[in-house]
DNA sequence: GTGGTTCTGAAACAATATCTTCAATGTTGG
DNA sequence: CCAACATTGAAGATATTGTTTCAGAACCAC
């Protein structure tokens, strides 16, 4: 891209392209500002760099480095912008990725997985998922942890998190043979969480009937149709999977997943805010991981 | 009309009530403020002043007259009236699991997820998706799959998926001890996927790093600060993750990582297509799903 | 580790922006 | 026409913003 080109080049654009140049601060800042644009950038540079959590200097610095005189330069390049597209009523049709065509594959996709959400959060009864909420944050019970094929990701998300949360969390093997051995640990008032979507898989079934019947309560994440596995659960959860693809789409299902974990985590501070203070110490020990933010 | 009123009311709203009460320049002032409203009034209150064809006292009289403790308050104003304009009136103010109060994390969460959702796709380059659906697409490429320590779910999800549609799909473990006899297998040309959020892992960089010098094509999946492999990447996908919640949202990254399968799906279908039906005997024969929808 | 390099923000400084004062100008009512 | 009052903007005073400098912190390559 040439220089002259840059210039035509919005604030946003321009911070899109050189993203990948900026250093730690910058980026913060670059955040910060897309995050509520270009309103966030239309106050003090003293403002912008508060509200951004980094110094003025950085502020002045990245405007230069983006290709201006300085921040007040900037700032009138946003009015600019803003002139521009209030002036213009075209700008109605809401895009989700807006430099690609409707047609692109992120549009469609957006389009529906935002319906599928909307859908799935339409039909969930509040009291159920505040229910599950519950039995999960109850230290009392062991907690099991089983998906699928497929769902196995999920079901292993599921257990990295509930596991820093609270002990007594076990993830169940993906091998159905040895199941029975799993079977044998589960007692009364144990909770098992079964991810299960289509095509349902019999060895689940089984199973599910298996623990149900040593009174186990199960937690059932599927999808809008339903696993038969839903017979034996005490809650289900039911997710809109469907999406412009040949595979299901599993993002309104992590969306669930994750509120429940945020849940369950307020439910839980004391004992989950404990346990990772003390994880980040044995992180930090082995050095495994690298400080950045 | 009563103060309190008053306090709610848009900095033009309040013009139009006083307009009656405005002396010469000042009508001139606030008639040039309407004609390009908000914008001209954003700028500083000189260059207002000028463009109105009035002093900057009467600027600052204007806006004290209007309820202002003075100009810059008065921009306040705008800048607040221009926010609430702008931000996306699909995210904002609705309630999404409509039986429960907004209050709820259920809400809380899908409010976050959607606005991450929507900032991600805005600065997403939609020829920089393509471009990577392309890569791994290309049948001559062998594809390895590695993610860190939160981020392996994500990582063997999409290597699943994968794996479905094309051969030469490889994971490699989780164990950073065995990294290098996987690195003797990359040769010039192959790709490497790379999962990698916050808290960055400083193995994954020196992995990234060692196998950048075989002239493997990188294509990493990271947050909106953006993992330092960043720098060894050919192609990078920074998803937003905030969430009100102790840890970060993995749903916007699950939603790039299925909207890249579907479009490299599209890419490849006669194979795919090919590789599914046999896939699906397969299981039919071993007996391991039941079919029900 | 260690030495060089880059990044970052505190503080000093410079440049503007905003407000206040006040004299000139206009306006009104007699 | 004139006095009293209202309006206005030039100019200076003040407050705030924006920039530069620089020393310490973080990072990186060895």
């Amino acid at each position: 891209m040439t220089k002259q080109d840059q210039q035509n080049l919005t604030v946003a654009q321009r911070i899109q392209n050189r993203f990948d140049s900026l250093t730690r601060a910058e980026r913060q800042l670059a955040n910060a500002m897309l995050d509520n644009y270009p309103v966030s950038g239309l106050g003090s540079i003293t403002a912008l760099a508060e509200n951004s959590g980094v110094s003025t200097p950085t502020v002045a610095r990245m405007a230069r480095k983006l290709g201006f005189g300085g921040f007040p330069e900037l700032q009138k390049a946003l009015r600019g912008e803003l002139e521009a597209t209030i002036s213009n009523p075209i700008s109605k049709h809401e895009r989700w990725a807006e430099n690609a065509p409707d047609t692109h594959i992120l549009n469609q996709f957006a389009e529906k997985v935002i319906e599928n959400l909307r859908q799935t959060l339409k039909q969930q009864d509040p009291d159920d998922f505040d229910a599950i909420v519950k039995v999960l944050a109850d230290r009392s019970r062991v907690i099991h942890v089983v998906g699928g094929r497929i769902s196995h990701s999920l079901a292993s998300y599921f257990y990295t998190h509930m596991q820093m949360m609270r002990g007594d969390v076990l993830q169940v093997e993906r091998n159905s043979n040895s199941w029975p051995h799993y079977v044998l640990n589960m007692k009364q008032g144990d909770v098992v969480v079964i991810f299960d979507v289509r095509r349902y898989e019999h060895d689940l079934l089984r199973f599910a009937k298996m623990i149900a019947a040593r009174g186990v309560e199960i937690v059932l994440f599927t999808d809008q149709w339903g696993s038969p596995v839903a017979k034996f659960a005490s809650h289900t959860i039911y997710s809109r999977i469907e999406v412009p693809s040949a595979w299901d789409s599993s993002v309104v299902t992590m969306f669930i997943l994750e509120s429940v974990i945020a849940a369950v985590q307020n439910e839980t501070w004391e004992e989950t805010n404990e346990r990772m203070t003390e994880l980040e110490e044995l992180f930090e020990k082995t050095k495994l991981f690298k400080k950045f933010v």
